[in-house]
DNA sequence: TGCACATATGTGCATCTGCACATATAGTCT
DNA sequence: AGACTATATGTGCAGATGCACATATGTGCA
């Protein structure tokens, strides 16, 4: 459970409060782990309690007031204990790549509508990523590991944006017209 | 949620039983919808209550009786429902990189190992992805769809094996040594 | 005045998921 | 005879997750 960390990791940077740390998820750590508000106040009510993280209340004037979190010397002390465990090896979950694998049973043209949007998503977020490693110059140790961690990013937008235009012009094509429709049978 | 869909497209393919299923998931589906037996096992229940999958008990002589289950019509009904909505987009959950993105926190040393574990595991994965990919001569349209996820799964590991090849490069050499340890302070 | 919007923080609920544990049959190995 | 392995199917529980909804303040706009 990474939640947590992540949430740690980023009050390290600088103090946060729950509705910064939605949008800190949305815009930069959130491409390793994505969280949704109420997810994020829930952990950090508990992280308080452990004493991972301290808070303070601070007053707005013309906005609701805030709660500010503080990474304390526990949440770091917790940061380094847990990465002396071997991370969980990454596992895909693709609702997309479960209907190819399943294609005789569905609906192509709806198939290829989301292969399309799919793909501009991919291409969007590997331009963003890019102008975003040019602009990166590592001066800390930081920096560095938040480069390399952009950089999978940027490789993995890249090839799934490949690999959808490709797939989508096979779909276009007739590939899928000169296969046959017969069901395969798996050999038991 | 796809568990149910793999489950039904699986059965599609030929009639399991939940032991046959989960070593499937195992190894083929598995790559793009990972699951273990108590939950194929759980959805499996609901399924045949829908009304998605029909069950047939098989008794066996020298080993324990197996409930076998069948796709049915039905079923294929709510794949073909199911595949015209539009998929949720991938979203990738990933602990290493949460370790990396906080890299100043982190036991570097422990990182390195961890990076090595995953580098072994892609690698290890592109070699029988790439003997899968090649021996297969795609004939239906199913095993277009099949070799087209393959292919993703092929490029995905490679870029991983490479990234993490670099990335244990970076971290084994003085590049680490050659930078300020001092956290970086974000701009408000 | 009324309404939508951005800020800010939550609760409630249903499911998904992972992990440990339970149970039963039959073959193999020492 | 006892232990181990493979086959086969589950239960129980805790935690993660997603989604809808609730609430409060102040600004801008028609």
């Amino acid at each position: 459970m990474a939640l947590k960390h992540a949430i740690l990791v980023s009050l390290g940077d600088t103090p946060m409060s729950g509705y910064d740390l939605a949008k800190h998820f949305d815009e930069s750590i959130g491409f390793f782990w994505r969280a949704s508000h109420p997810q994020i106040y829930r952990e950090l009510a508990k992280l308080r309690e452990k004493g991972l993280v301290s808070a303070e209340d601070m007053v707005q004037q013309g906005r609701p007031n805030r709660t500010v979190y503080t990474l304390t010397d526990q949440g770091r002390d917790e940061l380094r204990e847990w990465s002396r465990q071997p991370s969980t090896p990454d596992s895909i979950k693709d609702d997309f790549l479960v209907r190819l694998y399943g294609l005789e049973y569905v609906d192509v043209a709806a198939l290829r509508e989301d292969l399309q949007q799919r793909m501009e998503g991919h291409r969007d977020r590997l331009s963003r990523f890019s102008a975003m490693a040019e602009e990166m110059k590592p001066a800390t140790v930081m920096e560095f590991g938040r480069l390399r961690g952009l950089e999978i990013g940027l490789r993995y937008e890249r090839e799934w944006a490949n690999w959808c235009e490709e797939t989508l012009a096979a779909l276009d094509g007739d590939t899928l017209e000169s296969l046959s429709s017969t069901p395969l049978k798996l050999v038991k």
